[in-house]
DNA sequence: ATATACAAGTTGCACTTGCAACTTTCTTAT
DNA sequence: ATAAGAAAGTTGCAAGTGCAACTTGTATAT
């Protein structure tokens, strides 16, 4: 059997999406998994009073969904922001009994766990930044996590200061506020995106 | 085959731990996923400083594990709060080869899957609470999700408001005073643990 | 019945933060 | 090369919050 068809029975499907489109089919069944194969897109959640904020950014290997990352039907539009390629998979479909006897199934059970625990890790550093009270601590928070992973005092981040201050879930202002204090304190360089950790850690 | 048996072959064990015990094994090494059958345990973790927080409570049929939870071993500690009981999975023995052929494998994959959607889902609501910015706006996004689910306008908390003020990581004293502006403002009820929600949602 | 422990609730104060309203610097497109 | 737009960076101010230090209430155990 081909690939191309098993994936179809197991319920996957690739879908292409032009920018400015919205990834609607995507989000209207609640039991959804999508993968960004290609392209950018962003999760933009749309408040009662109609403000429209950006809940996440999806680049490449990105993955969404209601089971997965927090999207709602309701209030949640996934919009391309270039041309892009999404892999939907119908976990209902997936876990069609009939299915559970592919062997190629197992692999690809294994290979969705993985994603999710890639996820499980990113969502969980967050949640550990965004615990701390202080915009100074979140910030530490931040450099300690981003140091374990590197290994490097050198932080670089892959996106705009503004991000990161919606990552911290703080005021943009404030946090640069705060970057100033601690490179006033000397504990941290900071040119562009590139940060330079001064402390023992 | 005996489910025990097979259980014991893709690295599913069962363990036992009387109060206070620490749950050791489990987190040291970083593939594993535990879920407690009976008993309650905490994630205590242990700050540079010596501080030790809670970190998470553990009732019957929580989760946790690196890929799952916040834990890392050099910080954390699993103490077993009562006399506990926990299914340690072995991530790395479960996903052999040798494995993925057997029938048993695919429902247990799909039920591992289950259980960490469910996780997700749990930590995005937390996420999506401690994004906002002021206690007012994080008491009324947990009402909002709270409400969601329960379809009800009366909150019952099967926790401390204490613990509340955990869960949406700001200060008690703060808490307790956004709650009586809320009050004030006849948007809620309060009594004890039970709260009523009297505006339109 | 009383002590003990813990949760609930309150308040003043200093510090932190969000918000608004800028200026300056850097990118990108024409 | 230049205009337009976005990100970076600042600042004043009012409002919000954390912290400490209480009091009151409510379980639980002896």
């Amino acid at each position: 059997m081909q690939i191309g068809k098993l994936l179809v029975l197991l319920g996957v499907h690739r879908y292409k999406y032009s920018k400015g489109e919205e990834i609607i089919p995507t989000i209207k069944n609640d039991n959804i998994i999508g993968i960004i194969l290609d392209g950018f897109a962003q999760i933009i959640n749309i408040e009662y009073n109609g403000n429209e904020l950006v809940q996440e950014n999806l680049g490449k290997d990105s993955v969404f969904g209601t089971t997965i990352s927090a999207t709602n039907s309701e209030s949640c539009q996934i919009i391309a922001k270039e041309d892009t390629e999404v892999l939907i998979i119908d976990y209902s479909r997936l876990m069609r009994p009939e299915n559970l006897a592919h062997n190629y199934f197992n692999i690809f059970l294994s290979n969705l766990y993985d994603i999710m625990s890639n996820k499980f890790r990113e969502t969980n550093e967050r949640v550990k930044v965004l615990e701390k009270k202080q915009i100074r601590e979140k910030l530490l928070k931040f450099f300690e996590i981003e140091h374990k992973k590197s290994h490097s005092k050198n932080i670089y981040l892959n996106f705009a200061l503004k991000d990161l201050a919606d990552y911290l879930a703080v005021d943009r202002s404030a946090m640069f506020r705060e970057l100033k204090h601690l490179k006033d304190d000397k504990l941290i360089e900071v040119d562009g995106r590139k940060i330079k950790i001064l402390y023992e850690i």
